[in-house]
DNA sequence: TTGAAAGCGGTACCAC
DNA sequence: GTGGTACCGCTTTCAA
């Protein structure tokens, strides 16, 4: 659809030049009052609105941020309605800052991001990005300012907004080691305890399962060391194995999904939760709350977590240096109904 | 970030015109083989990205579809998980089909959408639109291609999406019949009896429970019918109020985010679901079959519903008049563990 | 205070 | 086939 009213015509109607109406859209002041008035004036009658691509062809500034979503990785995004709440946060903070949200599935392999340059956007906020097949490098290219969120990055130069994982993991294991268990499964997500420590986050959540272990003086049993997908299908494979395991009395789950994915297949195999087996999660979802029984979780807020990312973004693009670069959120633990004392 | 490198520095490494260098990137053809490889190839070295606002300045086609959705609306987006799956299937659409998706969330009471005509958009997906406050008469003047998402329109002229709600209603209804139930409870939501005819989704699956009701030749009985919102929450407040009904058997809930709460509540005041009631939600979330008890309930595919939204708003865009403005969507029951015969 | 005019980086028409 | 050039709609010097 072709520009219905433009400058000049407004221009014509106030009676004044371009330049002038450009001046008085853009509060530069040198306009005296009585022309702004008339100027406005027309702006209103015609409804008059700015292209702002033009803008930005002349001033490179977009005001628009690529929300970049790895998609088809299993066990993400389509799975976990984590990431709902994490877009609508951003979403909000942009708008009031004036900023639109352009959003880009991304296949990490082959993804060249010529959609920054071409789109001249301002910023890129790179959701659960991942240090492996150089998309990472990829995007640092671009020379854009970028904010990685719940990514798995160690270089300590980027902008990151993430969780206080530790701590979290910390909580959780206390919680459980006070309620008596003392074998407490714990299940990362898909990966190999070898590889955990280049997943920044799942490495944090890992220390603090550790940390509490030993103040308690409670052994750590690699046996325990579950490896499933973060998804309700993992959960309820974990739960097959805790079945065969026998001895379990607890279970710290990364990941709520997988977590309501275990207490749904304890519950299959005919064990109680929390009466045969303890289970905690992390993430703390809107519907979490509301299972039944309501899982007991390490909470974050997620909305917060969207604003952190486009104030932390926002502040590059407008030059406005922040103390850090690094945004660390609190967690809390919230005691609910899946975890109790072992039988 | 200004554009690095542009069609002029392109045409003089390949020693051509940059009229020759355009009609190159856009395939027009009438260059030879000889030219174009040289062209191609310096396009390549310098990695060269063209700026697509110039173009679009120029040809007025943005290839940028803004989704629209209502925030703020207790009950709807932040409550409902739904969301996000039909996001990811918009997002796929558009990216098969070269298009990006701009978000806006909005509050439908004072929203301009100026931003359309400043970003030139070539069109809208509007979600969960309504009648009232006039938001959609003002997208309407916009004259901009749209389509409409589960909004309850009654304008035959305009593109929508939806489900076949009657069915998925009859379909409920008839279940609960067929197991026995004969006191049917239900809530399409937030809504009042005699302004159900307003909303056409919510009208449609009460028009499908009413019919089954009559070819069963049970008597409908207006005190059956529950308002709570559409969430969580208000499924708990129905659950509630369900106790106190006495003789209901079971419940239909035009949403499985309700019908999770009516669970949950059922089970804090003691009631067994199904044994003591009978419940059935719609949607089929991808949690909802992972509940305990699993939630029966109607299944629609929402994945597919954004594709279907993207293809009806880019046929719009491309002029390829398709045959019906208005896709009707398949339903399907899916029998799990929360309906069974009345005790 | 106001206006003329030179771009921003492309597209497309029209000569050659 | 190829190149010159007039726009697209706005911002921004620089003069008046």
């Amino acid at each position: 659809m072709k520009q219905d009213i433009r400058l000049s015509e407004v221009a014509r109607a106030a009676r004044v030049s371009i330049a002038t109406v450009s001046n008085v859209i853009n509060d530069k002041g040198r306009v005296s009052t009585a022309t702004e008035r008339r100027v406005r004036r027309a702006i209103e009658q015609l409804g008059y609105a700015p292209n702002l691509l033009a803008r930005i062809l002349k001033t490179n500034q977009s005001r628009l941020i690529g929300l970049v979503i790895p998609t088809a990785r299993p066990g993400r995004l389509q799975d976990n309605p984590f990431y709902w709440d994490l877009l609508a946060g951003i979403e909000e903070g942009a708008r009031d800052r004036d900023f639109h949200i352009i959003l880009a599935g991304i296949e990490e392999g082959d993804e060249t991001f010529a959609f920054v340059k071409e789109r001249q956007l301002d910023g890129l906020i790179y959701v659960g990005a991942s240090e492996e097949g150089g998309a990472v490098e990829r995007v640092l290219e671009l020379g854009v300012p970028c904010v990685f969120v719940d990514s798995y990055l160690r270089d300590a130069r980027l902008y990151q907004v993430c969780l206080d994982d530790r701590l979290g993991g910390l909580l959780a294991t206390q919680h459980l080691l006070e309620l008596g268990h003392r074998r407490i499964a714990v299940l990362p997500g898909d990966i190999a305890p070898e590889r955990l420590h280049r997943n920044g986050v799942l490495q944090e959540r890992w220390s603090g399962y550790r940390l509490a272990l030993e103040e308690a003086g409670v052994g750590y049993d690699p046996r325990l060391f579950m490896r499933y997908p973060t998804s309700m299908e993992g959960g309820l494979q974990a739960a097959a194995w805790l079945r065969e395991a026998g001895d379990v009395t607890a279970v710290f789950s990364f990941s709520d999904i997988s977590a309501m994915g275990i207490v749904k297949g304890l519950r299959q195999e005919g064990l109680g939760v929390p009466a045969d087996i303890s289970v905690i999660g992390f993430d703390d979802l809107c519907l979490s709350g509301y299972m039944s029984p309501a899982l007991t979780t390490v909470s974050q807020n997620i909305v917060q977590k969207g604003l952190a990312a486009i104030r932390l973004l926002v502040d590059q693009i407008e030059q406005e240096a922040g103390f850090s670069r690094k945004v660390v959120l609190p967690v809390e633990l919230k005691v609910r109904e899946t975890t109790g004392t072992p039988a």
